[in-house]
DNA sequence: AATATTTGACCGGT
DNA sequence: ACCGGTCAAATATT
């Protein structure tokens, strides 16, 4: 236990030095950007969207990774309670879960529009300190992949429309990847049954030294996040493969796969 | 027919 | 007892 303490001390460390590391360099891009603008105001330098989007992405899952690990522990005390009452029918004894540990966060938006990931609206209520109604949506995979991912949507202003989007917990389903085709995680049935397989579409690289050496990171990068072993496997020409071995902690895991998936992603960008 | 949304009932936390 | 989150039957949509 102590072990496992220390261990996941360090690793939200790392993902805070990470953070600190990816907004230091977002913000010398914004400041070069500025010093190259002239007098009219007319841009001279290039900065390159991709990376500047890429990198607040790497900040923001800094974050959601650090606050997973923080609460994972309150996690693991909650799912056996769940557990018992998975089964049971309506009456007598219903158990819902109700208080969840997961981050949560918000964003407005002006219009109602696609996030990108898949929901599912389960309710709608009217609250009692707003006019509109409030949607709740899931998950479209829940059930098949037990993702726990939620959000609510509410209106909050009307004349300028305002919406507000909050979140609470992250994709650990395939939806996760909706916006890089070229990846894709699955079972791997090879393996252990809580493994995962990520593959990668060599298309998408084709140099070479680059291929070869953001391969290598990503698979220290996901030694270096986890204590219990991991098996990378790195093949033939046609497919990258990385299994992944993981068992109870889902959330972390994914967490951490899907931001190393965002480091080969800017990888890209610099050549 | 299969899948998604609507809706009121139900539940747990305060 | 109230409030907001969730369930699941009824209904709508594909």
């Amino acid at each position: 236990m102590e072990n496992n303490n220390s261990g996941r001390k360090e690793a939200i460390e790392q993902e805070l030095i990470r953070g600190r590391d990816v907004a230091k360099q977002l913000l010398e891009v914004l400041i070069i950007h500025k010093s190259n603008r002239n007098e009219e105001g007319i841009e001279r330098s290039m900065v390159k969207m991709p990376f500047v989007e890429d990198a607040v992405r790497k900040i923001f899952i800094s974050f959601t990774n650090t606050l997973l690990l923080f609460n994972s522990d309150t996690q693991h005390n909650r799912s056996d309670i769940h557990q018992g009452c998975k089964k049971s029918k309506r009456p007598p004894t219903l158990c819902h879960k109700r208080k969840s540990f997961a981050p949560t966060w918000s964003i407005d938006n002006a219009i109602l529009s696609e996030d990108g990931l898949e929901w599912r609206k389960y309710g709608q209520k009217k609250t009692k300190d707003c006019r509109y109604i409030r949607s709740y949506y899931k998950c479209s995979y829940k059930n098949e992949e037990d993702c726990k991912a939620i959000k609510h949507v509410q209106r909050i202003q009307e004349d300028p429309p305002l919406y507000r989007t909050t979140y609470s917990g992250h994709h650990t389903c395939k939806c996760s990847f909706v916006n890089y085709p070229h990846m894709k995680l699955e079972s791997a049935p090879s393996l252990q049954e809580s493994s995962k397989l990520l593959s990668f579409n060599n298309n998408y690289y084709n140099n070479n030294t680059l291929q070869s050496k953001e391969m290598k990171h990503l698979s220290s990068s996901i030694s270096s996040t986890k204590q219990e072993p991991v098996e990378v496997i790195i093949p033939n020409d046609d497919h990258n493969q990385i299994h992944l071995l993981s068992d109870c902690e889902l959330d972390f895991n994914y967490s951490s796969t899907e931001s190393v998936a965002f480091d080969i992603f800017m990888g890209m960008f610099k050549f």
